[in-house]
RNA sequence: GGCGCUAUCGUCUAGGGGUUAGGACGGGUGGUUCUCAGCCAUCAAACCGGGGUUCGAAUCCCCGUAGCGCUACCA
């Protein structure tokens, strides 16, 4: 019988939730969910300095739009918790007094900031910047007197010599020989735990059955099993996922553009397009089939194929697949998401999404074309605007077209006859002037394209006239005719 | 510097002793068409290098190289 499986995530709240934080939870998330197992969010906010109660609602928000929900953690509770790290300062000082008693820590006085100068000074001279046990040469007594007396001290662990091996369920079989490991600090001056040692109490306490996490956490697993062993207890199995990098083939960050989730949502993705995305950053079920949803993942996730190899992200491709679930949605939901990205960005007056039944024809006209909300305004802004202005490119070609100033005045005649004003009947006017005139429609469509919205690239030309109603097209055709005739005065 | 990890199209990847090395994004071309998008068709594009093992290596092993990560009283 194995044990139930227990996985975690375990962000430290220092910022916002990004890319690789969310793609760690969602591997988590997913594994969890395939094999029945307990999905654990634990707040690691031993580092006092750096935490704050904004990042972790942060990441709260962040998870909770991806749907990544958990079944223990701070705000639900469990039995295992607390689940902030800052909240199991106890449990941390009681193993690390084990570990003292039983010689396998000790104390260490040594001032931080000499130790630090020492390192930097080691690094240097290219030498490994390594603790030299100073302070495990002192005596029992002396330790304890000193300590006793109230002098400062931190609590590091001793290594042992050997070497440390596990099995990675994404790597394989990884070794480590633990001279190249430090003796590291486990509890601070202040009583803080550290990371290496906080993560082994707690996965150990809440049964974590594995941990899946990040690949620049690997030099600290054979730490981490170091520590199990002292306090003997049973290591997790540990697959250390591959990271994500930006463009340039390191670490993803700030300077690489957008990182945190939240911006993503910001910018109008949809969390399913970015759960997706994700999920086949390091991971592929069989290399052909793409598009997942959450719950079809759940069904098919597994460790075995994760990737080894970092993955760079790729931009264009989450580009691509918003569009895939974009236009899969409803134009109902899609009119939704429109407006409440452009109240979000201001990028339309109030007054101007008041109008709901025109809001949704401008979606249903721009149809396909949008990948997300923001690209609605580059197709269909010629409509909420009273004073058009032509982009230069766009005029000039109407300029060099000869005779786009009568096909336009014509047309504007044309569509004053036009009964009923709906889109066929638009159409079979539109083609029935070109076909007088003896042109292509498209001889007539371009022109008023541009005279009627100011661009060259628009949804079909009949939703454009609809959309603009019969006034409103007229006015802009005739005045662009006009403009036409006579030069501009510059 | 030390330690560790990794290495298939530009990118994400499938494959894994014998394959025309497959798919997706992006790019090219053609079609549909009023532009664009979409859709359809189609093309270009890869096994890091060197040694082994083997009848046969992109696949297994070793070395090299490169990239990345870690090397804190950060996580």
């Amino acid at each position: 019988m194995t044990a139930p499986v227990r996985v975690r995530f375990a962000p430290s709240p220092t910022g916002y939730l990004h890319v690789g934080g969310a793609r760690t939870a969602l591997f988590n998330f997913l594994f969890a969910r395939r094999h029945g197992g307990v999905f654990i969010l634990r707040i690691e906010d031993t580092d006092r300095e750096r935490s704050t109660k904004e990042a972790v609602d942060a990441i709260f928000e962040g998870m909770r739009w991806l749907g990544l929900t958990w079944d223990e953690g701070p705000d639900k509770g469990g039995d295992f918790g607390p689940y902030f790290q800052s909240q199991r300062l106890a449990l941390y000082a009681a193993a690390a007094e084990r570990l003292l008693v039983e010689e396998k820590a000790y104390r260490c006085f040594c001032d931080p900031e000499a130790l630090k100068a020492r390192r930097e000074a080691a690094l240097a001279r290219s030498e490994p910047p390594k603790y030299d046990r100073t302070c495990h040469r002192l005596t029992r007594e002396e330790s304890a007197a000193r300590a006793a007396r109230g002098e400062p001290h931190a609590l590091r662990f001793f290594m042992p010599e050997g070497m440390t091996t596990w099995d990675d369920s994404v790597r394989g079989t990884v070794t480590f020989q633990n001279a190249t490991l430090d003796d590291l600090v486990i509890l601070r001056t202040d009583k803080h735990p550290t990371y290496n040692f906080a993560a082994v109490v707690d996965d150990s306490a809440m049964r974590i059955s594995h941990v899946l996490r990040g690949d620049d956490h690997i030099s600290n697993t054979p730490r981490q099993i170091q520590i199990y062993k002292a306090l003997g207890l049973e290591p997790p199995v540990f697959g250390h996922v591959p990271m994500i990098l930006g463009p340039d083939g390191t670490r993803l960050s700030k300077r690489h553009g957008a990182t945190s989730v939240t911006e993503y949502r910001d910018a109008g993705f949809l969390p399913e397009a970015m759960v997706n995305f994700l999920a086949l950053l390091g991971w592929a079920y069989d290399g052909e089939r793409e598009i997942f949803t959450l719950k079809e993942l759940t069904d098919v996730f597994s460790l075995e194929r994760i990737s080894k190899n970092p993955a760079i992200f790729n931009h264009e491709k989450l580009e691509w697949m918003n569009g895939e679930y974009f236009r899969a949605l409803p134009l109902a939901t899609r009119a939704d998401l429109v407006a409440e990205h452009l109240r979000a960005t201001g990028g339309l007056p109030e007054s101007a999404l008041r109008d709901r039944a025109q809001l949704e024809r401008a979606v249903a006209a721009v149809g396909e074309r949008m990948r997300r909300p923001a690209d609605f305004l580059t197709y269909a802004a010629f409509a909420f605007v009273d004073q058009l202005e032509p982009e230069p490119a766009a005029w000039a070609d109407l300029v060099a077209k000869t005779g786009a100033g009568e096909r336009l005045r014509k047309l504007a005649q044309v569509l004053t006859q036009v009964q009923p004003f709906e889109h066929d009947p638009i159409e079979q006017a539109v083609r029935g002037l070109a076909a007088e005139l003896g042109v292509k429609a498209g001889e007539v469509i371009m022109p008023a394209r541009i005279a009627l919205t100011g661009k060259k690239v628009t949804p079909g030309i009949f939703d454009v006239i609809l959309l603009l109603g019969r006034d409103r097209s007229v006015a802009r055709l005739r005045r662009a005719a006009e403009r036409l005739e006579s030069p501009a005065p510059a």
